[in-house]
RNA sequence: GGGACCGUAGGGUAGCUUGGCAUCCUUCCAGCUUUGGGAGCUGGUGACCCGAGUUCGAAUCUCGGCGGUCCCA
């Protein structure tokens, strides 16, 4: 599938509804329905980061869904930068509202003007909050389910600090906590990119971005930090007393990462031509249990038997079920496959005769033989094929890294990964760089400006989504 | 930001040019039968995106809306 960048798009489509992880059908544009194979994977990787998120200090919260507009405009770069995407809420049944309110299209301004009043010395300090929740953009560009939806759902924390060490530091820590949830439950390979200065957010002194790549080659970001210097402090007013009794403006990062973007990531990445491939950790169903019936005769002697690694598995805490329904084996081991199922159990007459069980890996497609005793080793294989997972993505990640030197060889690889090429640092040429791909990060070392010839930086760049 | 195309059962489609009983596959339901890689037979349920217009008559033609897909910048 990878291969075939034109299929990609399709299949992609296909799988959301075939696998039933979510609905795209709800009949507003860019918005659509979670379903439980989709939103069980959604909150397994909440609760994996909310847990990162609380460990290292963040309380959770809940802010409303709506905000006053003379708040969402308190500060002018960052209203600039959203204005044109906000929903407005206008009326209340057929009376209009004195003030308008916005639906939440990120909650920097909602939440800081609360901070104003629970931050009022350096002790309060560092504040680090975090909540998960869904966000409204009337996004203009075309929509794709998951990838850019007019509301999403992601988790988004918000800190406030002494000063801009302790500011980046935060961000630092983000960085490893958002980099576990990715690489290490997900299994996705991933590259953080400083957004040159034109690409930041809305209002922020320093943006990093977590990009991923997909099997078409374009790039996805899928979570983003930023540091936000004082900019949102001085306008909200938001200041602690210190040890002198002064009065100073906090440093501010605020940061998310996209729950609907890294679903899509995650099955895209290790997906293959069968459908998903899901990693234990998240999979809604870690092993199912296929019965092989073969005459009436067997049917009672058979489930028993299934029902007895039903009750080992539970035991183990490994999440399963049995197919009892009535179709034949083969179009089960076809529908499982599809949905991803990382391990499938057969438990057929000749297995009971030897007390053993067929198990069938979904990554690798192997089949194998275990012992009815041997059932507790399953935790030790299902590291083994997340480990697999990672491995296979991370490879294919590194053949989609590619150095180019010149322009044509830049047109040669546009949309196949990420390009790292030289930009001497004037417009001129970065208007022509930007023709073909979009540029990622600006200051990856050193190198050849590929349009002018003059030495300047190593900038990446992709096709992105 | 610009352009092209599309909307017919749960999913996929034929019909649209030239207006007149809506085709086939799959899924789903019931029964029989079958089960170590997508079985078969019989019967059944289920659709023209919405609104306005033209017309004796609209899935088909016109306009608008809503929704979707692709390409280019």
């Amino acid at each position: 599938m990878e291969e075939d960048k034109d299929k990609f798009s399709e299949w992609y489509l296909r799988i959301l509804e075939d696998a039933e992880l979510i609905d795209s059908r709800y009949p507003i544009k860019g918005m659509i329905i979670y379903r439980r194979w989709g939103l069980f994977i959604i909150r397994q990787m909440q609760q994996y980061l909310e847990k990162l998120l609380e460990d290292a200090g963040h309380e959770p919260t809940l802010f409303p869904v709506l905000i006053p507009d003379n708040v969402l405009g308190k500060e002018t770069e960052h209203i600039a930068g959203f204005e044109e995407q906000v929903f407005w809420v206008t009326h209340a049944g057929a009376n209009e509202l004195e003030r308008k309110l916005a639906l939440r299209p990120t909650s920097e301004t909602a939440m800081y003007e609360t901070f104003r009043l629970w931050i009022r010395s350096h002790q309060d300090l560092p504040l680090k909050i975090h909540q998960s929740c869904t966000v409204y953009r009337y996004e203009t560009k075309h929509t794709r389910p998951l990838i850019r939806g007019r509301e999403f759902l992601w988790n988004e924390g918000h800190s406030a600090h002494i000063d801009d060490e302790d500011a980046r530091k935060n961000i630092e820590e983000i960085k490893e906590i958002y980099g576990k949830l990715i690489n290490e439950m997900l299994c996705l390979p991933f590259m953080v990119n400083r957004r040159p200065e034109w690409d930041r957010f809305p209002g922020a002194t320093d943006t990093f971005a977590f990009d991923t790549i997909m099997p078409n080659g374009k790039t996805l970001q899928i979570a983003t930090a930023h540091n936000l210097g004082q900019n949102f402090s001085k306008v909200f007013g938001i200041t602690y007393e210190d040890e002198k009794g002064e009065h100073k403006h906090v440093y501010q990062t605020s940061y998310g990462p996209s729950f609907g973007r890294l679903l899509a990531a995650l099955i895209s990445v290790h997906g293959d031509e069968k459908g998903l491939v899901l990693p234990p950790e998240v999979a809604p169903i870690q092993c199912i249990i296929v019965p092989i019936f073969f005459k009436d005769a067997d049917k009672e002697r058979i489930q028993k038997y299934a029902d007895k690694v039903r009750k080992k598995l539970d035991e183990l805490g490994i999440r399963n079920d049995i197919d009892y329904s009535d179709d034949r084996p083969g179009n089960k081991f076809y529908h499982w496959e599809m949905k991803g199922v990382p391990l499938r159990i057969e438990a057929g007459p000749r297995d009971l005769e030897k007390n053993e069980l067929t198990i069938v890996r979904r990554d690798t497609g192997k089949k194998s033989q275990i012992k009815f005793d041997r059932l507790c080793e399953i935790p030790k294989i299902f590291d083994e094929i997340t480990e697999n997972l990672r491995a296979v993505a991370k490879k294919k990640f590194n053949e989609r890294l590619i150095k180019v030197k010149s322009i044509d060889e830049m047109k040669k690889s546009s949309g196949r990964g990420i390009l790292s090429l030289g930009w001497c640092g004037k417009d001129e040429c970065s208007e022509k760089i930007e023709k073909h791909v979009d540029i990622l990060s600006v200051d990856d070392g050193k190198g050849k400006c590929i349009v002018c010839g003059k030495s300047g930086k190593s900038i990446n760049s992709a096709n992105t989504y």
